[in-house]
DNA sequence: ATGCTTGTTGCAAGCGGATTTCATTTGGAG
DNA sequence: CTCCAAATGAAATCCGCTTGCAACAAGCAT
């Protein structure tokens, strides 16, 4: 049983610590929230998270964090097409399989799918280009199911 | 054979005419720099072009005239994955066939590649999520044939 | 435990792409 | 030609993000 008050020491906690990274109470605190958000969170969003945990944190933290974890693989950005007008990008920690990002135009929500078309895709560029992938960034606008149901 | 001086009229302010738009002298030169262009532009470069041809241009409209283009489906707006740190967005007239985009993260060379087994996944994404895909955004990062060849 | 070294943090200032506001100009229908 | 809705340009502004620097702390060696 975790003692109240200490999170369990997360993959991407022990993923930097395999590295070498200096493991600070700040970074602490913004792995967490990565780590168990359940929607796409933006630098923000994840501010003000993290400063509900521990008021002194500042925005440059948060930022040298996302792109900490960024040079390492540990988590992928994502525009998610500017929903919105946003500019603001969205993070989640790499997932072992890549999926692709349908967001509906209309409503806002965000889908994700997995395919093993695309993982068959993906080898295809591979062999054909040549080409080494290291991250992919797929992203679909649309109309959901219960949106097309409405009426306009 | 055309006049000298004289932009046959392009795919793009064609379609815009078709559907009632007001054409100016600056969208004309605008939408003639996209129609052209040999590759992937900002807004930063079309101004810059569009300068050449008419230097009293100013990058509102050019902004202005992306998104009268981005909200008709007539050009897509790309990230590349921000090579380079970058944070503008490059844009191309829409193809009438998706590809994908990918980003030497070396040498930050571009290309692009069509596929049937990406027409595939769309196909499979509308059928098994029933979302009716609008647009698409497909950039992924790796390292090129020649890149992979050269020592580090 | 203690001290040291180097990476990390917070603050303030700054950067750059993109947008808003509003007075002026202009396309193009009648 | 006239007219007016739509488009433009100029300045100011917004907003996400980055940089410079002095103070601080992680974690290794002692």
């Amino acid at each position: 049983m975790p003692m109240p008050g200490t999170a369990a020491p997360g993959r991407l906690q022990a993923e930097l610590i395999a590295r070498g990274v200096r493991m600070t109470r700040q970074r602490r605190i913004i792995l967490e929230i990565i780590e168990s958000a359940s929607k796409h969170l933006d630098a923000g969003a994840i501010l003000r998270k993290a400063q509900a945990a521990d008021p002194g944190i500042d925005r440059v933290t948060v930022y040298r964090t996302l792109s900490l974890l960024k040079r390492h693989g540990l988590v992928d950005e994502l525009d998610l097409l500017h929903l919105g007008g946003q500019s603001a990008h969205f993070y989640e920690r790499r997932p072992s399989r890549d999926h692709i990002h349908m967001a509906c135009l209309r409503c806002g929500k965000i889908m994700e799918f997995e395919s093993q078309l695309f993982e068959r895709l993906k080898a295809q560029i591979q062999r054909d280009c040549q080409f080494h992938i290291a991250v992919t960034r797929v992203e679909m606008g649309g109309y959901c199911a219960e949106c097309r149901r409405q009426p306009l």
